[in-house]
DNA sequence: GCAGAGTACTTGAGAAAGTCAAGTGCAGCA
DNA sequence: TGCTGCACTTGACTTTCTCAAGTACTCTGC
């Protein structure tokens, strides 16, 4: 749609929002997991998005994609260094949801902001 | 899904992840803006969309909506302080983008690395 | 005074993205 | 022998996002 000029912000903006990559990669911060550990600690995200999602990070060079043995399977999925370097995004993420966020904001609906802060 | 334990970082990725948020607070950043200045500096969000952010936002205590006339219609869009500290995301993803991302996702596939920083 | 552009949106229909449930094929444990 | 776990894939379904057009009114130019 917009030629003109390309933006590293806007597409690295672009590839955060894709549902799931924020959670997969503060999960992966924690340490290589494996597909079905991975999924478990993401939380409620199902197969074939994760493997999809892994599938294009992988494809970007921000996780490596290291298997074990083929049979039985085992992969283990780990953050390169470009990939590790998003702890600062997810840290200040962190940092933002501790200070502003006290309730779900799903079912409340308006952030709840603690007195002192405020 | 999960009843157990309520993760305040979990909840702002999963706001953050929603499609066109992270834009709309990164022009918004730049200053206050009106709802259709809004949707072309965004660049590609569609109004139905915008609109609905917009809205979701704004009952998070996000963003402040500001009518300043209503004929002819004249709104204004504005970051309040818990929407202005999502500065130090938005400038995280900055300087990860500017180190990691030298071309366009979508097309090419990898992000290119430059020699020095490898 | 009347067309054309601009304001801020909404509506309804379609396309794209994400989800669900089940299945694959083999190893390890009891 | 049979159940569980591993890493996924497939096809149907649902939710989300997008597109195009429309609303109602003002301002600018002619």
């Amino acid at each position: 749609m917009e030629e003109s000029g390309f933006c590293p912000v806007h597409e690295s903006i672009n590839l955060l929002q894709e549902k799931w990559v924020l959670h997969i990669i503060r999960a992966l911060l924690d340490g290589p997991s494996g597909f079905n550990a991975l999924s478990r600690s993401v939380g409620g995200v199902n197969t074939t998005t994760l493997a999809q999602r892994l599938e294009h990070l992988e494809r970007l060079g921000i996780i490596d994609k290291v298997v074990e043995s083929t049979m039985p399977p085992k992969t283990r999925y780990e953050l390169t260094q470009t990939g590790y370097e998003l702890q600062t995004v997810v840290d200040s993420i962190d940092a933002w949801a501790r200070k502003y966020i006290v309730k779900p904001l799903a079912s409340g609906g308006r952030i709840e902001v603690d007195a002192a802060t405020a």
